[in-house]
DNA sequence: TTAAATGTTATCGTTTTTGATAACTTTGTC
DNA sequence: GACAAAGTTATCAAAAACGATAACATTTAA
């Protein structure tokens, strides 16, 4: 059951759409989302706010893409918002119940 | 004006017990002091929160202590919380107006 | 007050993020 | 379509986080 679960899930996210979708569910996803947003609400252009944070836009453009593999430091992402004119607030929250995967 | 501010902080600052309140005022100080509180809520050391993320209580330490100077990822902080029955919501608040420093 | 449990600090090797540069692609406007 | 603006990707060196180990300090309970 496991294995045959695994290999479907597998198979399915081969699949560049499917993969695609699924990527959106995690929160990684929803933070580089956030990210563009306060951004674009501060009318600011990659440029502009790596200018602001002394940096390059490439490295702007890394932090905010998708398909960036990388985790953030926590510096990083409130230098980020902080440019954008925004405070980073943490919280956490007790997990939901859900059946495992 | 600016140059005598900025002295008097420093001076102030040099004072343990002024540096320790001032600290407290720190977004990386509250973080800290909530990863503590989600794993004591949870009923948890640090070996054994060390224990389920496969990893030392050195490293656990190091992450909540006051005095650390890391900026953890993103990733380190969510599998923490995870571990300890949590999850992470980030959110991102427009910055309050104050009196410069 | 002693012993055990819990937390801290220092160090070092490894892994990962970040900065910088350059070339490339996509989007928008004329 | 042509051009400029905006965003992406690849690469490399530098900086920082992380894992592991060991010794030390603090707290708790007997």
């Amino acid at each position: 059951m496991r294995a045959t679960l695994d290999e479907f899930k597998k198979k399915a996210l081969a699949d560049p759409e499917v993969e695609k979708e699924y990527r959106k569910l995690s929160p990684a996803y929803a933070l580089r989302k956030q990210l563009i947003k306060i951004r674009k609400d501060a009318g600011l252009t990659q440029a502009e706010i790596a200018e602001i944070l002394k940096t390059n836009k490439s490295n702007i453009s890394r932090l905010e893409n998708v398909h960036s593999t990388i985790s953030p430091r926590l510096s990083t992402i409130e230098k980020y918002a902080k440019a954008a004119g925004y405070d980073l607030k943490i919280n956490f929250v007790p997990q939901i119940y859900s059946t495992p995967e």
